[in-house]
DNA sequence: TTATTATCCTACTTACCCGATAGGGTATTA
DNA sequence: TAATACCCTATCGGGTAAGTAGGATAATAA
């Protein structure tokens, strides 16, 4: 299951990606646009901030601001700060690789060969969409 | 991240696929094969019981086995009763549908119009892998 | 300079779920 | 009737998700 906080990024990423001028948007602003919790989304944003992609502008009409061209943001990008790896197991994750304790041997192994597969659909959804394909 | 229940449960089945015989196999020897906890196990294969796709039989010699065809058990019946709904979102469920509490307008959504891409991606992939493809 | 605005940051709480274990009960068979 | 092996419920520790609290800090405008 998708977290919140994924998809409250992701949607908080969508709406200033519609924005027509580059101008910092207030968490206030997204919160009520979006329906989510000030707080909760404070942390989120942050993350976003941290992770290059988003900036942000303190004081009065300060507030977030998208760093890139959104169709420069493929979703893989935003997936694997906000929600972690893609794969659904370690043993055939790209980025976060780890050995599974009971497998002896990956190749004959019947779930890692399937979770290959949907690895690789699921990366090539996220990888062929960018905020800009969201945003329309 | 796929549980370890389904993992666990996946490889168990493929074991039992590739039996010979149709005869019942002890917990305790898919235990040792698999490299699982006996009393986990245990509460898996219930499950799997439970819901049809395995048969049971007690006392000296007993054990699970399969009930069907192992070409006629594919993956979305696997997943579904061990891991739960392949979508990441209820609001993009088949069989577990829930509306989002903040989203006003899921056709609006860009998170559910994302998201149901996955979701088919995904289903395409179990859907059209039965156990007797795993257990080759 | 000072009040206001809004981000920054840490810590905390609450609830839930996963993985595993314990300890019996029950049915079957040799 | 004893041994085997499934049946079932309860429990527990640890981890994570979701959200909350409260103040520190920086920038702007009056």
């Amino acid at each position: 299951m998708l977290s919140k906080k994924t998809k409250y990024g992701i949607k908080a990423l969508t709406f200033l990606a519609r924005q027509e001028t580059k101008n910092p948007v207030s968490i206030a602003t997204i919160s009520k646009s979006e329906n989510i919790s000030v707080k909760f989304l404070e942390s989120i944003l942050l993350t976003l901030r941290k992770n290059g992609i988003l900036g942000s502008k303190k004081g009065i009409g300060g507030g977030y601001y998208l760093i890139k061209n959104p169709k420069d943001v493929p979703m893989t990008m935003v997936m694997r700060v906000l929600e972690g790896p893609i794969a659904m197991m370690p043993c055939v994750s790209l980025n976060y690789y780890e050995k599974c304790d009971d497998c002896p041997d990956e190749d004959k192994c019947a779930v890692h060969r399937l979770m290959i597969q949907v690895r690789d659909n699921s990366l090539e959804v996220f990888r062929n969409t960018t905020l800009a394909d969201l945003s329309n």
